[in-house]
DNA sequence: AAGCCGGGGAA
DNA sequence: TTCCCAGGCTT
C-alpha cells in the first residue's frame, strides 16, 4: 500500500506536464472567481457542455461582486439549459454572503468555503488547491473512479461506507512527501484529467495510463468491473398536459414556476396533471377557440423521474380583461424569450416560434 | 440513508 | 434505450 501511495503523485504529475489539460478557459487566468464558477458549472456536467456557458457568464458578469450585484433573473437566464438550476441560486446567493461577510472575496479556508451555499467539501478543496495551491484532496466523480481502480476498492462509490474508505485514501495520496507544495494546482487538475481522458467509466485507455504499473484493477483485469455501478431502479413515469398560447402579436403566455421544486423559478409554459385541468387553466386566462393544435409529446428524463409534455397551440386568442402581465405571468414576445430562464426542452419547442 | 434536482454525451 | 457525469442540499 505504501509504495502504491507513493508512487501516485509522481507517476500522474508526470504525465500531466505532457498529456494534461493546459489551456481549459478558466485556467486562463486561473481567478478564485473564475475556478469557483468553474467548479460550480462543473458539478455534474461535462467540460465540452460547460465550456460555452462559462465563456458567456464570465463574460456577463466578469467578477465576485458584479455577480452579487446582479439580479436573480440574470443570473438564472444566463444558467438557462445548464441544468440544476439550484446552483445558480446558491452561487448568487453565495457571492452575496461573500460582499458581507469577506469584504467581496471568496475565503480561503475550507470551513469557510464549505459555509456557503453549494459548496460542499470536495468543491471547496478543488478551489483551495488550484486558486491557491492549498494542500487538500477532492473526491470527485473522476477521483472515485481512478481510486476504486487502483486500489481495488469494490463496492457503489455513492454508498457512504465505501465513500468513506475512498476519502481516506484521496487524503493519504495528497498528504505524500512525494507531491511537492508548489504542485497543488497540477495535482488536482491532473487527476480529473486522467479520469476524464485515459480512465474512463467505459473503455479506459490503460495502455497510455502513469499509473497502471500499481493499479489492482488493470492487475487483475477488473477494470471493466470497477468501480461498482450503482444499483439499478426503475424510474415513475408522469404525465404533463402544456398550453402554448398566443396573442395576436405573436406574443407567447408564460409563467414563472413556484420558488422550490422542478425548474424552481424558470418561466415555461403553462402547464397541468392533464387534459381536463389545462383547458380549465386556459378558460379562466383567456378567450381560446377550438381545440388547439396537437403538437408532438415531448418526452424527458429527469434522474428521479420521467415527464411526457403534451403541448396544445392555440394562435390568436384574447386575453380575458381581468388577465395582465404580473409577478408570475407574462406575455413574452418570441425574440425576447433569450432574456429568461426556460427549461431546454420547453425552449427547443418554442423555437419553432414564428412557424 | 435516501430522495431531490437537468441536461447531455457515450455506448 | 441505459448509465452517469468536476455534487450538494433536504428530509
Amino acid at each position: 500500500m505504501s509504495a502504491a501511495i507513493d508512487r501516485y503523485a509522481p507517476d500522474l504529475l508526470a504525465w500531466f506536464d505532457t498529456h494534461g489539460r493546459h489551456d481549459l478557459p478558466w485556467q486562463h487566468p486561473r481567478t478564485p472567481y473564475r475556478v469557483w464558477l468553474s467548479e460550480i458549472m462543473l458539478q455534474q456536467t461535462q467540460v465540452a457542455t460547460v465550456i460555452g456557458y462559462f465563456d458567456r457568464f464570465v463574460d456577463a458578469l466578469p467578477d465576485l461582486p458584479a455577480l452579487a450585484a446582479a439580479p436573480q433573473e440574470r443570473v438564472l437566464a444566463l444558467w438557462s439549459g445548464l441544468g440544476y438550476y439550484a446552483r445558480a441560486r446558491n452561487l448568487h446567493a453565495a457571492a452575496r454572503l461573500c460582499v458581507e461577510r469577506h469584504d467581496g472575496d471568496l475565503p480561503r479556508d475550507l470551513d469557510a468555503l464549505v459555509a456557503l451555499p453549494g459548496i460542499g467539501r470536495s468543491t471547496a478543496a478543488a478551489i483551495l488547491s488550484q486558486a491557491w495551491g492549498d494542500r487538500h484532496a477532492i473526491l470527485d466523480g473522476n477521483v472515485k473512479r481512478v481510486l476504486a481502480r487502483y486500489h481495488g476498492i469494490d463496492g457503489w462509490p455513492g454508498a457512504p461506507r465505501v465513500e468513506k474508505q475512498l476519502w481516506a485514501l484521496a487524503d493519504a495520496h495528497a498528504s505524500s512527501p512525494d507531491l511537492p507544495d508548489a504542485r497543488l494546482p497540477d495535482y488536482t487538475q491532473a487527476q480529473m484529467d486522467l479520469g476524464a481522458t485515459l480512465c474512463t467509466r467505459a473503455r479506459p485507455t490503460c495502455l497510455l495510463c502513469p499509473l497502471r504499473g500499481a493499479c489492482v484493477a488493470h492487475r487483475d483485469g477488473r477494470t471493466d468491473d470497477l468501480p461498482t455501478p450503482r444499483p439499478g431502479k426503475t424510474l415513475p413515469q408522469r404525465e404533463a398536459d402544456v398550453l402554448w398560447l398566443e396573442d395576436a402579436r405573436g406574443r407567447i403566455l408564460l409563467q414563472q414556476r413556484p420558488q422550490t421544486g422542478i425548474w424552481a423559478a424558470l418561466w415555461t409554459l403553462p402547464q397541468a396533471e392533464d387534459r381536463d385541468a389545462a383547458d380549465a387553466w386556459r378558460d379562466t386566462h383567456v378567450h381560446a377557440p377550438g381545440d388547439g393544435e396537437p403538437l408532438p409529446p415531448i418526452a424527458h428524463a429527469f434522474s428521479h423521474y420521467r415527464l411526457t409534455l403534451h403541448p396544445r397551440r392555440w394562435r390568436a386568442v384574447a386575453p380575458r380583461d381581468d388577465v395582465g402581465d404580473n409577478d408570475t405571468l407574462r406575455w413574452v414576445p418570441s425574440d425576447a424569450l433569450d432574456t429568461l430562464g426556460i427549461p431546454a426542452p420547453i425552449r427547443k419547442l418554442l423555437s419553432r416560434a414564428g412557424e
